[in-house]
DNA sequence: GCAATGATGCACT
DNA sequence: GTGCATCATTGCG
């Protein structure tokens, strides 16, 4: 029985969170069903020194949770029509989260692709931070749900050890913000895996 | 290449 | 309070 991840592990460096949940299998739980995928691709967010992130210019109504405890979860609403998931890292009110991206489809598929509708190939089933909460029926439901207590619709279980060769490091896609936001390698994801919403730039 | 689609944040009254 | 540009994306042309 893989064990599931316990607030300790966010209430850590952003950083090495986002490198250590590489590997690990994010779970849902929807109407008893067991939908699940291995996370292959993240982005950091932290602080609000970083101009991309959600928290620059503080606390608001949205990003509340991010200021939160850790081992929560961040979901926000973005172009109008897609669902975001973040994992809330480091201590109570220092904003950070991980940015889940993508993931490698494992449990559920069935149901996963039904949420999705039917008519892409397997490959686009989760490649995208859109993507996995569509197919995960993610939605602003779980902004600042809890990943760790026993009620958790949606948390994050150890799985597999990825090792430190096999991971990349890139610029974040799709940030605005200065120069530092925009060249902080904060992006990681495993080489070479299929999952992977968009390859490296380099 | 670009429209879809709506919540958010910020400037300004 | 109101108006409007922006947006950590996606899918279709």
């Amino acid at each position: 029985m893989r064990k599931r991840i316990a607030r300790e592990f966010y209430a850590r460096p952003t950083l090495i969170v986002a490198r250590e949940l590489l590997g690990q299998r994010l779970v849902r739980r929807l109407d008893g069903e067991r939908l699940a995928g291995r996370i292959v691709e993240v982005e950091a967010y932290i602080g609000t020194t970083d101009r991309s992130s959600h928290a620059r210019s503080g606390k608001t109504a949205r990003n509340a949770a991010m200021f939160g405890a850790p081992g929560h979860a961040y979901v926000y609403l973005i172009y109008g029509m897609y669902h975001c998931l973040n994992l809330v890292t480091e201590a109570a009110g220092f904003p950070a989260a991980v940015l889940i991206r993508a993931v490698e489809p494992l449990e559920g598929i069935p149901t996963q692709r039904q949420l999705r509708g039917m008519q892409r190939p397997l490959r686009d089933l989760t490649r995208g931070p859109g993507r996995l909460c569509q197919a995960l029926a993610i939605d602003r439901l779980f902004d600042g749900a809890d990943l760790c207590g026993p009620q958790a619709q949606l948390w994050v279980e150890y799985d597999e050890k990825i090792p430190p060769a096999q991971i990349i490091q890139s610029p974040r896609i799709g940030v605005r913000g200065d120069t530092a936001a925009l060249t902080a390698p904060w992006r990681f994801l495993i080489r070479d895996n299929p999952w992977i919403s968009r390859k490296p730039a380099n």
